[in-house]
DNA sequence: GCCAACGTTGGC
DNA sequence: GCCAACGTTGGC
């Protein structure tokens, strides 16, 4: 049994947030156009891998609960369909360009863990999110994760 | 709404 | 294969 991983990915509340996910219990994470981020859950990410919730684009910014990685990654289906903003001509359903995984609702913070706190909290001076801000899925260590579910359930 | 950072595209 | 132009992300 291999070990899990974590992860934190992001999304615009306004568009997807972690209460749509409670109420949807579990969600394709669809509409990732990004190479890097794509790779990362088509290679990397595992069924039972856990995933902080990170909503961007607010006011403030910061990780607002927990998921699970459902099902591994699958073609995303957006890309073929002409009406979609996540349109891609160039992704065919012989060859998908664009992967996606399903997770699960866990968790939602009592309180949102803002970025500025992330910022200025020790341990997590390393975190990809605070180096290389704009990776839309991207690795989370087990220290960085722990410290930040410490803060987020108060 | 601005704009810095950074990813992608396409001409050469 | 380089790199300028362009587009997007996302914090502020």
């Amino acid at each position: 049994m291999p070990s899990v991983s974590y992860w934190l990915m992001k999304s615009e509340p306004d568009v997807f947030s972690i209460r749509d996910l409670e109420k949807k219990k579990t969600s394709s994470w669809d509409g990732v156009r990004n190479y890097q981020a794509r790779n990362l859950m088509r290679d990397e990410m595992k069924v039972g891998d856990v995933v902080l919730f990170y909503h961007s684009s607010v006011s403030p910014p910061g990780v607002a609960g927990i998921a699970r990685v459902c099902r591994q990654a699958h073609p995303d289906p957006t890309a073929w369909d002409p009406k979609s903003p996540y349109h891609d001509p160039k992704s065919t359903r012989q060859a998908p360009r664009w992967f996606m995984v399903d997770v699960e609702f866990v968790e939602k913070f009592p309180q949102l863990v803002p970025l500025p706190l992330l910022r200025e909290t020790k341990g997590l001076e390393n975190m990809v999110l605070l180096n290389r801000s704009r990776l839309s899925v991207q690795p989370v260590t087990r220290r960085e994760f722990d410290i930040i579910v410490r803060m987020g359930r108060g």
